[in-house]
Formats: C-alpha cells, sequence, structure tokens
DNA sequence: TGGATTTTGTATCACTGATACAAAACTCTG
DNA sequence: CAGAGTTTTGTATCAGTGATACAAAATCCA
C-alpha cells in the first residue's frame, strides 16, 4: 500500500541512459541533476535515491563504458599468436574512442570534479587490462614477445590512452590520414620495440 | 587623479601564483573566484577584470604550466644525436608530471569544464612538440630513427602523455619500482621500434 | 573643505548539487 | 464508499559557484 513506486530499476537505466545522451551531445556541463532528471520525466531528488549523489550517476556512466569497451572487445577475433593480436585490440580501442569521445574521457580522464574513481573502481571497470593483458601473455610465452606481460600491458595501455586523449581533443593531427598515420606508427613501433629481446 | 589602482599586473601575477597553489595543494575544486580572490587578498571583480572570466584564468594557469616544461626542457644537456637524446626529454615531461600533477592535468586533460583550449593556443603553449620533434628530426636524419619526425614526435608524445595520465591518476603501478619499470620499458620500446627501417 | 573622478568591493543574479517536507497517490478498514 | 493510514513523489529551499551592476571608498584639485 501506499503511493505506486516509479523510482525503479528502470528509471535508473532510463536516467543512465539520458546522462550518456547529454554527455555524448553537450558535454559533461549539460549532464546536471536537472537537466538529466527532466529529460527522464522526473525530478532530481530520484537521481539521489537511485544513485546517492551525483558523482554517483558519473560513476555508473564510468562503468557502463567499460562494459561497453569490453562488449567491444569481445567481438573480436580469437588472438592468432602473432603481433597483429594486440593491434587488433588496439584498433578496437582507438574505434571505441572515436565513437565515444566523451565516455572514452569519463573512462580515462577526469572531466567531472565531483568523480575520480578509487583504484579498487578502476579495477574492477577496468575490462582493458584483461584484453591487453591476455594477448601479451600469450606473445610473451610464445616467445614473440619479451619482458613482463602486465608491464607491456600497461605500456601498451599508455600509448592508447595518450594518443586517444590527444585526438579526441584534436592535437594529434590535423587530417585523418595523420592521425591514422601516427596511431599505426607508434602501435607498430612500440610492438616491434617490445619484440626485441634488451637481455639478449 | 581617482582612487589608486590595485588591479595592476602585479596583482595578476599574484593572482596566477595563489591560483597554482590553490590547484596543486586541493584540486581544481578548490579554485573558485572567491578563494582565489580572498586568498590573494582582493575580491572576485578583481579577476574578471584582469582574467576576463573564470577560463581565463584556467587558461593562464594553462599557458604558466607550458612555460614551466619548456625551462625545464631548457635545462638538457644538448643532445648528442643517439635516441637517449629523446629518453631524456621523456624523463624530463615524467619528472614534470610527478612534480606537478594537477598542472599537468590542466595541460593535458580537461578538469576545468570551463576551459579546454583551442588548437592555436595549444600550438602556442606547447612547448613539448619542440624538444621531442627537434631531436626527433636529428635522428631521423642520423638514420637512427626512421619515419616522419613530425609523426615520431606525435608517437612518443602519446606514449607520455598516456603514461602520466595513468600515473597520476594512481593506476600505472601500485609501486614506484612497478611505475619506473614500466615507464623505461614503453620508452625504449618505442624508440626501438621506430629505430627500425619498416621500409626496409 | 568639498566637488569631480576613478577604482574597488559589496550585494545580487542565475544556476548547480543537495535535501527537507508537504502534497500526491494508493490501500484498506469501518 | 469515505477517509484514515502509508508510502512515494516533486516542490521549495539552502549553500556555494561564476558573473556583474552599482554604491561606497579613495584620491586629486579648485
Amino acid at each position: 500500500m501506499g503511493r505506486p513506486r516509479q523510482r525503479t530499476p528502470e528509471l535508473r537505466e532510463k536516467i543512465l541512459d539520458v546522462a550518456l545522451d547529454l554527455l555524448a551531445v553537450d558535454g559533461p556541463s549539460a549532464v546536471t541533476t536537472r537537466a538529466v532528471a527532466t529529460a527522464a520525466g522526473t525530478s532530481a531528488p530520484a537521481i539521489y535515491e537511485l544513485f546517492g549523489d551525483k558523482s554517483g550517476l558519473v560513476r555508473a556512466v564510468f562503468f557502463d563504458g567499460f562494459r561497453r569497451l569490453r562488449d567491444r572487445f569481445a567481438e573480436l577475433p580469437p588472438p592468432q599468436g602473432t603481433p597483429a593480436d594486440l593491434l587488433a585490440v588496439i584498433d578496437a580501442f582507438r574505434d571505441f574512442t572515436r565513437e565515444n569521445p566523451r565516455l572514452f574521457e569519463v573512462m580515462y580522464t577526469k572531466p567531472f570534479a565531483v568523480y575520480a574513481p578509487a583504484p579498487e573502481e578502476r579495477e574492477l571497470g577496468d575490462a582493458t587490462r584483461s584484453a591487453f593483458v591476455d594477448r601479451a601473455r600469450s606473445l610473451v610465452q610464445a616467445d614473440q614477445l619479451h619482458g613482463d606481460a602486465v608491464d607491456i600491458a600497461h605500456g601498451v595501455l599508455g600509448l592508447v590512452v595518450g594518443l586517444a586523449t590527444q585526438e579526441t581533443a584534436g592535437f594529434l593531427g590535423a587530417t585523418a590520414e595523420d592521425c591514422d598515420r601516427r596511431w599505426r606508427g607508434a602501435a607498430e613501433s612500440l610492438l616491434r620495440g617490445y619484440g626485441v629481446d634488451s637481455n639478449a
């Protein structure tokens, strides 16, 4: 008995969808509690009941971004045991950041002052690591790359995060050809460098 | 005649110093117009007279960051014509980001919703490019690296921005040794990879 | 000393995140 | 079927932010 509930898990998803949409279209400054609530057909306090506070909403966006990225990686063809396996992950990562630049920024930079992921949140949400680490490990075991697989994965992730940051900000190059060439050259060079046994 | 001026270029510098300090100590959310003005011994409208608006203040912080980074690069020993020249720039860049993590974020990510550098501002403020590009060009001419020097510089810059982003956020590694090893491994591998003539 | 002039800081606005609480919406009993 | 009882919701409000109009302050000169 009592007034029927409207602040359901379904409304939570609706709010999250609206937040993702506002973020993608008009950027972080458009994601205000009032704007999100109104566009979702409810009022601001619903966000606080369903997400705790605004940082909870941004956190949900953050996790959803990593879920989508994981789905993207899951569509990749099975690894063949060559460095091209890692190049495929790099390409998929880049495609994702070009299609979802604001979402990428929420995941890897901190456009919202109210939310910075704690290390454990980062690990939970980070689907990236395993895609990189698993392939790096296979390649190290196959003697195609040399060094610690986790170190290599962090290096590759560092490169792609940096290139994507520069590209989404418009500073990687003026033309698509410039950006393509720089992505490809850097990715191939890094893997080539990891392929050399520096202790040999 | 009239009331003596207080909103002088000296006060502008004072305000900028205060903003840099508040940013470094308490992060972007501590840089409010009131807090900066009070700490500088003036009132909020002075900021608007001297900087236009808050994004103007953040822009000044942005430029000051690149000035400091350029000074850091200027202290580097003269290039010797080996890939170690670029490794030295990479090390100096990393040192800078570890000593000024919030400032680095203002320069390369967008922690303030109100300010994103326009491409021409980025080029003006970017002392990074020439330090990387000049050395890359020398190494390409000396046949130590292969490819376009500007492309290589963008690739190296991408790597260091990404690694620094991850490190300042605490996601590059749990210990200093982890971070050191991953920086070194990635930097050396990338340069090693650029050293191979992929068209040969 | 007091008018004229320039500069400053206070008071205020719109908007944001956040929340208290009265109105709304429903169930069930007498 | 009226209305008490219960639960939920959205409105009204608060403090803090970026921004600005304008009265008060501070000076100079007649």
